[in-house]
DNA sequence: ACAAATAGTTAGGCTTACCTAATAAAGATA
DNA sequence: TATCTTTATTAGGTAAGCCTAACTATTTGT
């Protein structure tokens, strides 16, 4: 099985590869901000699992076993970035999020979320949903820092109650 | 700082407190089916921290500090399965994803989450917006183990919904 | 009240990460 | 070519989790 942290690696393989067009360990090594000897580490188990194909003081490449997982991998975060923007999270927090939670989502999920980007996507010009949603979500944020927050508030943890 | 180990114990505590109405080390080790060291390291770990107040053979209880905690890191799980339900995520995956996404979710994406919540909720009867997207997605699933493409634009975003 | 059942802890080890310090190998340059 | 710089590895240690086996302490049942 892969790791979380093996995902990251092979993500920030992914990365660079089609950054600068090689990957060196010192590379991942500050992209990941982890020693060397780190990055030493997880690319022995990369390659140990048949992910990558490394030769010393030369470069790192992808077997069809990696590059397959690595694109899987770079489809979820990207998709999961799409998916932030719209609901409205920033594009920087978008991406960060997207790092975290990328290892995490079911592939129903995925299929799930995949569905609800294009359906937005398919949205007429006229159906003004976005700028409807973004206009909301503005206003309620203002609300919720001012004086309805106790409102928001017991309204939530009622229903939350409820359940348990 | 707290870690993603530390807020599932801290849940689980939750849980079983509103369910039973106390809390004993052996139901956590079920619950999270670990065994009974590993509870006790970290109940020892989370009482250290001041999250809980622990007495051996008599019960676990929260400091305000812990309790705290344990609702925040619950309203992220009910609002992230809350949202994974809206977008066509069985109950059952929702659960378990919001499980392991609860622990990553940035406050702007949840605050975004909650706005596309409530947005979504706030939407009128006549917008249909559930079961256009409910039966968007059950097509595109089909089209998509069928390989093939097709617009879905008209069929579903016809004049009635602009509204949305 | 005392033996059995239940609950909890300690001891000792494993794994996956991380780190620093020291070392080795390769490449670049005078 | 010899040395210096860069790159990478090894050695040795830490931390958070997990485990099993063995032990202790409490509660319960007769």
């Amino acid at each position: 099985m892969t790791t979380r942290n093996m995902e990251d690696y092979l993500e920030t393989i992914w990365n660079l590869q089609h950054k600068k067009g090689y990957v060196k360990a010192k590379d991942i090594a500050e992209r990941l901000e982890v020693s060397r000897p780190s990055v030493s580490g997880m690319i022995k188990k990369l390659s140990e699992n048949s992910y990558i194909l490394y030769e010393k003081y030369g470069g790192i490449v992808f077997t069809e076993k990696g590059k397959k997982l690595a694109q899987e991998i770079k489809r979820r975060h990207s998709l999961l970035v799409e998916f932030l923007k719209i609901i409205g999270v920033s594009e920087e927090n978008a991406q960060t999020d997207a790092c975290k939670l990328e290892h995490d989502v079911s592939p129903e999920t995925i299929t799930s979320l995949l569905g609800f980007v294009d359906f937005i996507s398919l949205l007429p010009e006229s159906s003004k949903w976005k700028e409807n949603f973004q206009e909301y979500l503005k206003k309620s944020l203002l609300e919720r820092s001012s004086n309805k927050k106790k409102n928001y508030k017991e309204k939530y943890w009622g229903r939350e109650n409820k359940k348990i």
